[in-house]
DNA sequence: TTGAAAGCGCTAACAC
DNA sequence: GTGTTAGCGCTTTCAA
């Protein structure tokens, strides 16, 4: 294996000033880097990363914890995971891959034995367990969505209060005064990531900062129970001419009720939905949508954990803003 | 921090015995590790992942190389990203993610920095560039997937000239005389896997130990193409009443097409797939499959590493035999 | 602008 | 069964 000191000799200077310059901590004359860089070269030099982070206490790694429960959709998870390793390479950082399953002891094992010099959490819940643990861990994190109370954490996501509202605004342009938004199950409301309130909340102020009728309805991610919703709007909401769907599995199941109960998409009902790019696309009428902009949130997790590296103060919430991508079913 | 040198003191040992006692590569009275183990845990000493790595030279790390292009099956990847990551943990390891875009330079460099200690690689093409690498490179790696050449390497995957057989013999014993195997895109059988070869082997294989008649049929990924393949094959093979679709955007599209038609399923015509147990579940009917064991095959892959890394001879090729499950299309 | 040298925290001979 | 100690390869003071 070659060594620091091997190229040091090979160029003639002494192992401090090989390090100097891969570091750039301290100046080098242009010939004596030129040297340096040359040998590293000609001996294929690359420096050992577990003596690097003993030495530097720092392991240039940031270990990303990704969520396997049902319900998160899996593509825009990899999407996500892909785009924090391609930011992170930007900062020669590498990312350790940690399931949800580890809990608070992965974390931990991480960052006490300086396996990772920074954490990134996905799908973080309302009432987050691991919470209290990342705010005491001596290590900067950024969490992916955000719980009940981010006070001392950074926090990042999709805005999704906007996204709701975005939906809303699109319809009310077309000219619908009836909408109504399908949610999630009404089991996540009262628990999880609380996206689910931040949509409801969206939507209905921008409803009412429209002047349009609105109402919001939980459902169950089944076929069946959308068959059945769709059937009950129609019977309770005869006026209903716009919808937002805020639940990933719904968009197909219910696209194709309101069609076999006879109604044209969009000159009968049009359809708005906050969900993946490929579940709006693949939809018996492509749904104009929402989607959360996994690449972008990935890379600025990334960037706020290497400002918070560099002990530069970040933003305690980063809101990404909708993008709405209008489709024929509006 | 808290070091090794302040567990020994704190329990009365030289720091060597704290690290055997944690290693467990030398005989500790009982007595003892006892003592260490509690000062251990009254510290909270947790040893620095680096330091270890320099004294040992192993990080305790396995790069795993994940796919991105199109045309892999996102969920596969995740859930066999996970069941290594899950997998590598019960040998204390842990899991650091690159991505193929990277290329030769990632695996060289998470190799060459003694950052990672063993390697897979997923998605493993026929003339894969990165063979001559993985093959001169000093560390252990596991491929998923079959090149044309596997020599001094190991491979693993599902057995797919099994998994093709597996339908045929499935559709022989419910009574079908006259088969189509509906594969990948002609481009696909050029280059790339080589899986889209071994299923049509199996497929042609066991249909002609059955005594049935056979065709193969690649097709592009598009609905259209399915419509129009699926009018062709019943005006040239009007005898036809059992299919297997190799081709995962295909199953939806094909379901309908042959229904549209007027066929019903299974009575008309039996389908079975190769392709993931959730696309064959979400089918208009849901579709006979056999699905890449992702858990098993990650499993294995981290079983293989590990015994490589212990020097513990492993076979060349290793063929996990297919799984099917029957649904309510055949 | 560069060099010398003291660690970083741990493992694994070697010695007893 | 346990202790002593010499590194592992690098970074970073301190000194020049």
């Amino acid at each position: 294996m070659v060594k620091i000191t091997d190229v040091a000799r090979h160029a003639g200077v002494s192992p401090s000033t090989v390090s100097y310059a891969l570091s750039g901590k301290r100046p080098i004359t242009e010939d004596t880097r030129r040297r340096i860089e040359e040998s590293i070269r000609e001996l294929g030099y690359r420096p050992h990363a577990g003596a690097r982070a003993l030495a530097s206490s720092r392991s240039n790694v940031i270990a990303l914890v990704i969520p396997l429960r049902t319900g998160v959709h899996v593509p825009v998870v990899m999407q996500f995971a892909a785009s924090v390793v391609t930011a992170a390479r930007r900062y020669d950082h590498d990312v350790l891959l940690l399931t949800q399953e580890e809990g608070d002891e992965g974390l931990r094992r991480v960052a006490d034995t300086s396996l990772a010099d920074a954490l990134i959490v996905m799908d973080v819940q309302l009432h987050d367990t691991r919470l209290p643990l990342l705010r005491t861990l001596d290590r900067p994190s950024v969490l992916i969505g955000f719980p009940a109370d981010p006070s001392g954490l950074t926090c990042i996501d999709l805005d999704f209060r906007a996204a709701g509202g975005a939906c809303v605004d699109h319809l009310a342009e077309k000219g619908h005064r009836t909408i109504a938004l399908i949610g999630s199950p009404p089991a996540v409301y009262a628990r999880e990531t609380g996206f689910a309130q931040r949509v409801a909340q969206g939507f209905t102020a921008a409803a009412d900062g429209h002047g349009l009728s609105s109402s919001v309805h939980p459902c169950d991610p089944t076929p069946a129970a959308a068959k059945e919703l769709a059937g009950r709007l129609l019977r309770t909401h005869p006026d209903l001419t716009g919808l937002v769907i805020h639940n990933e599995p719904l968009v197909r199941p219910l696209t194709e009720a309101f069609q076999a109960m006879g109604l044209r998409i969009p000159q009968d009902l049009a359809l708005t939905a906050i969900c993946p790019d490929e579940t709006a696309e693949q939809a018996p009428v492509p749904v104009t949508s929402v989607a959360v902009p996994a690449e972008e949130v990935g890379a600025k997790s990334v960037e706020l954990l290497m400002r918070k590296l560099e002990h530069v103060p970040v933003p305690q919430s980063t809101l990404i803003p909708p993008l709405l991508t209008q489709r024929a079913s509006s």
